[in-house]
DNA sequence: ACAGTGCATAAGTTTTTCTTAGGCAGCGTA
DNA sequence: TACGCTGCCTAAGAAAAACTTATGCACTGT
């Protein structure tokens, strides 16, 4: 293989009949492609220009390796270039972390697409931290905003947990439904295991103590590996969950799931909305943004 | 444009499917072929692959990059490996500097390829010093060896100027034709303007001289800006020319021009073959110098 | 449990690329 | 004819890229 940036030099003094103009393409000097063609011209053997003075002339052989450079490296360039500019038309890189994807941001991405038919985007699930340049992420939904520290934060609401449970749960348990939480079972409550990336960890027990309710109720019931699960359960009817507000907005709006007290406990970070401050100005961005943060906003769902 | 050395380490690394096979097929260390393909991945802003702990996979993306990129770099190396496998077969490059190239070398080239119909050359004639392995030159028809201490020197015979003219000049001088040189008119005499690459300037004077004739008959005649041009005329039957015998064997041979006298006058320094003594073995380099320097060889003229 | 494998990255070294400067030889113009 | 301008060539030094080795990580196979 010869060297490839000599031959690229090649390709551009060839194209345009001067090292001199090639050089103003490339953004060096002209003795830049000069040492470029002198190298190419070492490794192949063969003169690829007559000098004429201070004109250069392809030669047979020159002519014969231009010929195919040009189109290699035009196929190659089209290839690259191509996935620049989709990259760069109206489409976002959108980021989000696993607990906040599903029941948040995939409805709100979606029903605002429906409002922008030619809105594309691309969705990635991943943990913090995220590496914004090396991955092009536009917007990112975050849990911790400490770990973007040169970006602009847009806060969204300051998640908390409460008490939720599906109706049918409620059809089943009379007591609970005429009652409230004191009267729920301690092996009906669905415990979360907070992953390491949560500020806090807030448990029954925590919840029971607040509500200034028996605490002993808060040791037994189901375990959930993560708060996602406790909700999906939650809205199976098996139990009482301490589920996560924002996450439980649309399943609350129809009514798969009912909050059975408004006594809430925070959550260490509010969910965040992270973005490159360069990006500002592209197109779409500051209207999801605003899109995510408007109180209410429709979901798909 | 993308980075053409990252794009060639990840059409390796994808065409195998493996870093470590890619780096073994370039010849550097798979931590190498590493930072190439996250270098072409940030310029992208496009992961080419999925990375599943120990194995890669390529992305749409990089499926869409791989494609056209193969193609691109198989057309470059397809091209420029066919200049370089041109160049290697048995055909010679030949270079001789322009006093001996058109009476001397071309002869005999073309006798020695009606001898051999395979064999190809390049003929380049040029002045000395000559660049060897830039130009890839396997032969040269050299003046002053000197130039080429570290090649192989093959010496041709020592050439010498004596007076040349043609039979129609005998023809219209009979005084010539019958007693030789002391009859030949002054203004007769062609005078060469010897170069700065021959060793010495011999001159009609000298040659008066050393045969012990007068020598106020060489201040007149015809002046010629080469050795070459007072061959030709001297065939043109204009003059008498004191000419290198070497690049008139053939004219002689075949009666166009005749010696006045046997008294010569050496140049300076011999025409020599140089060759490289890394390419002694190269298919007819051999041959050709033995068709060279025998002394009989026939010229096709 | 441990050895082996392959990718990722840091840090330092080596190589390549690039720069500026000066040379050369022609061309066009006064 | 003299001179300014142009573009290619090359040397030498600076900057950037490419490469190395070493180490870490997470898996696989025994």
């Amino acid at each position: 293989m010869p060297p490839l940036n000599a031959l690229r030099a090649f390709e551009a003094a060839a194209r345009t009949g001067s090292y001199v103009a090639a050089a103003e393409e490339m953004g060096v000097s002209s003795a830049a492609i000069s040492q470029h063609i002198r190298k190419l011209e070492d490794y192949l053997g063969k003169q690829m220009f007559l000098r004429l003075n201070n004109r250069i002339v392809l030669t047979d052989a020159g002519h014969a390796i231009f010929d195919g450079a040009a189109v290699g490296l035009q196929l190659i360039s089209e290839v690259t270039e191509q996935l620049v500019l989709d990259r760069s038309r109206s489409r976002l890189v959108v980021s989000a972390i696993e607990s906040v994807a599903e029941r948040w941001v995939i409805p709100r991405l979606t029903s605002y697409s429906r409002s922008c038919p030619e809105f594309r985007f691309d969705l990635r699930v991943e943990p913090d931290p995220v590496d914004f340049a090396r991955h092009n992420i536009d917007l990112r939904i975050a849990y911790n905003p400490t770990h973007y520290p040169e970006h602009a934060i847009v806060p969204l609401e300051h998640d908390v947990v409460l008490p939720l449970c599906s109706p049918e749960y409620l059809e089943r348990n009379p007591a609970v439904r005429d009652h409230g939480m004191a009267m729920v079972p301690g092996d009906d409550l669905l415990h979360t295991s907070w992953g390491p990336s949560f500020a806090s960890h807030p448990t029954w027990h925590d919840w029971f103590v607040k509500a200034k309710l028996s605490p002993h109720l808060a040791t037994k019931g189901f375990q959930a590996s993560n708060s996602r699960v406790a909700l999906d359960l939650a809205g199976q009817g098996i139990g009482v969950a301490l589920g996560q507000r924002m996450m439980a907005l649309d399943d609350m709006a129809a009514g798969r799931l009912v909050a059975l007290s408004d006594i809430t406990i925070d959550l260490g970070h509010s969910y965040c909305l992270v973005y490159p401050r360069a990006k500002k100005r592209k197109r779409h961005l500051a209207e999801l943004i605003d899109w995510f943060t408007r109180a209410d906003t429709p979901s798909d769902s």
